[in-house]
DNA sequence: TAGATTGTTAATCGATTAACAATC
DNA sequence: TAGATTGTTAATCGATTAACAATC
């Protein structure tokens, strides 16, 4: 049975905390590969460019993991935040989409040893559907046709899905994926998609991220012509 | 010359309201597409999934481009949003790390339309040093040695880079980027990057944002069992 | 014990929302 | 003019920071 835990605990969690978690997780597996086995939150923060009192009150609703005056347990404090995230375990996932952007992340490595693995790939196109990937050094993952979708999350749980589509099949392929019970998407796709409450979305919008840069590279040629 | 605009406009944007802009830039340019020539606050809210409050209020920061009682020309909003975020023009970006994910990124057709162009490949590892890249239908582009990464930069007059290493290599790359004069840096590697204050960093982490996902459905599980 | 560092409180800061006067 | 919708204000909400008592 899956661990138990206090009703209610860690369920409160700010979203911003929440969205600092896989970082500081991030962090604690690099601190314990240089062989460091307690940290103080000062030592920490200063690694992953947060303040210490920040980190300190992110942890503590988690519950107290840290000892005073001495400082956090890497290997406890990195089993604490796996279980709260849910990453103590592997989560198949689902990519839909084999473009370019699909196939980089099928095959991405950073997946494997932070909590997922790829269950199946999906494509619309006749031309490469059975086709055989191998994702990394002896794992092969067939490409399966989209209509065959829901019935694969249903038959095998899946509970994340990644889009990879262009823009104009994502809304699309995102309702079919919420008719078959997924509420934790990812997606790459450029457009705002249309889910009922309780589903969970993540876009990364590439161009956005970039935009984002280019408007302070703007504001600053601006300040110079207006000196 | 470079548009001129009055001192201290635009530059105190909130950094919430300035992530925003280019989803609303975004879903402007779709809303033109279906042929659209004035949309109201509440209408393009509800489009990408923003309140029409939050919406009018962002968009004030940038100066009444609205019409009481009519609603924003599309057409009018879109320009004034390209030049605030500076993608009037299109910016040269260089790409450092040939991986599966730094190749597609090379390739993915969003980037054109909106705002930026592939101006180089770099990489480390000679077997695909001076490689050919067809990233689109005709435009070809060389993998260069990162040896040549700053002189290019400097020659080249690039401001935006985006790392796609492994995690090992990114700071290094960072480093050599900074010290090159980029202020503006994108990064796909699962690490906390140093830089000077004045450079901006948007780390995109993949499997970071997967397990903000695996919190929800964890917390859900949880629940479940609590009951 | 003395020094170090957490966990928590209170103050500050920034972002969002609701409401409505201004105005097309 | 009457109806519609912006731009702005004030209130609320949430996130961050600073400071320090608790405690190892």
């Amino acid at each position: 049975m899956a661990q138990h835990r206090t009703p209610g605990k860690a369920v409160g969690l700010p979203a911003a905390t929440v969205a600092r978690l896989p970082i500081y997780l991030r962090g604690l597996n690099e601190v314990k590969a240089r062989g460091i086995e307690v940290i103080s939150s000062e030592e920490l923060a200063d690694s992953i460019n947060v303040t210490s009192a920040q980190l300190r009150k992110d942890l503590s609703y988690l519950g107290g993991h840290g000892t005073r005056g001495v400082g956090y347990d890497v290997t406890d404090l990195i089993q604490a935040l796996s279980v709260t995230l849910g990453v103590d375990k592997q989560w198949p996932i689902v990519i839909v989409g084999c473009g370019n952007l699909g196939m980089s992340l099928a095959k991405y490595a950073g997946f494997t040893n932070r909590g997922f693995k790829i269950a199946a790939l999906f494509d619309a196109a006749p031309e490469i559907i059975g086709k055989v990937v191998e994702i990394s050094e002896g794992q092969k993952v067939f490409i399966k046709d989209v209509a065959s979708l829901a019935t694969f999350i249903r038959e095998n749980n899946i509970q994340i899905a990644v889009i990879t589509t262009p823009a104009a099949a994502a809304q699309g392929v995102c309702d079919t994926l919420v008719n078959a019970g997924i509420f934790s998407i990812m997606t790459f796709a450029p457009i705002s998609l249309n889910v009922p409450s309780g589903v969970d979305v993540r876009q990364i919008d590439l161009a956005s991220e970039l935009q984002i840069l280019t408007f302070h590279e703007q504001t600053k040629a601006n300040e110079v012509i207006a000196i």
